[in-house]
RNA sequence: CGGGGCGUAGCGCAGAUGGUAGCGCGUCUGGUUUGGGACCAGAAGGCCGCAGGUUCGAAUCCUGUCGCCCCGACCA
């Protein structure tokens, strides 16, 4: 692609009123366009970022055996009410249309999800089994902040799960938690799995995946040395603590949730009146577990944790190109065109090869000016091709995370990037 | 929802004591430039968030209102 041909630029002063990196950072590099508060559209450059952490997600729910879906946001007022919840909970967007019927806007499934595995279960023939959506939710938070990590508007994978024992669900509810961190991981976040509040969901104990950064909002207690992590909300220990499972110093750290998980037991099913057959007849609840990744607030935890004071430094696996192409011009018209040559050639065989690449192709523009986009929009790697790098029949290879650059024969370049994308 | 801050050109900002709006960046034209956000000349671009009020006169004072950001409360 094009520098030019995208109508979302960059700017060079970063917006008055950004305190968090991700809001900075994704609105400057013209990632994102915040619409109102809390409520963003995602322009070209972020959405593929946006997308590549779906299709992650989207992954590791498919390894599960889990099925896509795609549920409406708009939702009768009924399934709110069988659960209690259109009067009670506060977040919840209401809509009163014209003829005088009143809807809420998504803030989370479970309502809409129930009632769905209730026309298709009838016998524990029918169980287990999983599916989820990616969606947008929608919750009327009292304050929306932090750029992209708290909105009233934001994307997320939702799964839901339906069991005939607990054990059956405990099984699915930790192959879940794994696939959970494995996917955080390919999207080159370390996230820490803490116990936490069920919330008004269940009594059972859930687990958040938490993003260790200081830009966090939430609390936690993590040992230093294993694994373990209580969020403030649940913690039974404090810090300096010995921690229960290995003796080691419990400290505070701040974290950003992007996922949770949660042990519904037959919260929904007693709501819905969801009943399965079993073998010898007998009519017994489904038992259900509910997990979320909040998508889009994952984008802007991977910007809190990979970025420096010039920009954003994407994580191969979902920077939103792998390779930043910039040609510098040459007052020498013969020069230029070998450089105008040598950029498409490699542009062309680099995207034959399925490797993404943004080509900085503006004439008018000092280098710079191309070299603080680079490190602002944050691709893996820069190339520059220039007179300079010509004369060694080179270009400049420079990644984003080092400070150093060198040299690569243009006849190598192919095969070097594609090594490196890997 | 409580507390605080801020709304003036696309972006970032300046406009004591009221007199009808300016700077930098960006944009457009022309020219010179080209390895870490180039330079010169010219130009376009504003209902000073919105609504009332005070005044001969309001970006400026008063009242209300809307919006954005931060802290808190809240948070599946």
């Amino acid at each position: 692609m094009k520098y030019s041909s995208c109508f979302a630029k960059t700017s060079k002063t970063a917006p008055a009123d950004a305190d968090s990196a991700n809001a900075k950072f994704l609105i400057q590099a013209g990632f994102v366009d915040q619409t109102m508060a809390g409520v963003y559209t995602w322009l070209p450059f972020g959405l593929a970022v946006l997308r590549k952490v779906e299709q992650i997600v989207r992954e590791e729910m498919n390894a599960l055996g889990a099925l896509e879906i795609f549920m409406p946001s708009l939702h009768p007022k009924e399934f709110w009410e069988a659960t209690n919840r259109w009067d009670n909970v506060d977040i919840l967007f209401k809509i009163h249309s014209q003829t005088d019927k009143d809807y809420a806007l998504g803030a989370s499934h479970e309502e809409v999800v129930t009632p769905l595995a209730k026309k298709f279960i009838e016998s524990y023939k029918n169980l287990p089994f999983a599916t989820y959506q990616i969606n947008t939710k929608f919750r009327d938070e009292l304050r929306a902040k932090s750029g992209v990590l708290r909105g009233r508007e934001f994307r997320m994978k939702d799964m839901y799960s339906f069991h005939t024992s607990q054990e059956d669900l405990s099984t699915f509810y930790q192959k879940t938690l794994e696939a959970y961190v494995r996917a955080y991981s390919r999207c080159g976040l370390n996230v820490k799995v803490v116990e936490a509040s069920g919330g008004i969901f269940t009594k059972n104990p859930s687990h958040e995946f938490q993003a260790l950064t200081d830009a966090g909002e939430d609390t936690i207690l993590a040992c230093s040395t294993c694994e373990f992590g209580q969020n403030i909300e649940v913690a039974t220990v404090k810090e300096g603590d010995a921690c229960p499972k290995c003796g080691g110093v419990i400290s505070t750290v701040k974290g950003i949730e992007v996922g949770n998980i949660f042990d519904l037991g037959t919260k929904y099913s007693d709501a819905f009146d969801l009943n399965f057959t079993d073998e010898s007849g007998e009519r017994k609840k489904v038992l259900m577990g509910c997990y979320g990744i909040g998508t889009s607030r994952l984008v802007g935890a991977i910007v809190e944790a990979c970025h420096d004071d010039r920009g954003m430094i994407w994580p191969k696996s979902v920077a939103p190109f792998q390779v930043h192409l910039v040609t510098l011009n040459s007052k020498d018209d013969v020069v230029k065109e070998q450089i105008e040559g040598t950029a498409s050639d490699l542009v062309r065989d680099l995207e034959a090869q399925g490797v993404e690449v943004l080509w900085d192709d503006r004439e008018d523009v000092s280098p710079g000016a191309k070299f603080a986009d680079a490190d602002l929009i944050g691709a893996p790697l820069r190339v520059i091709i220039s007179e300079k790098s010509l004369k060694e029949e080179s270009v400049e290879w420079k990644e984003r995370s080092s400070s150093e650059s060198r040299l690569i024969k243009v006849t190598d370049v192919i095969a070097d990037v594609i090594e490196f994308v890997k």
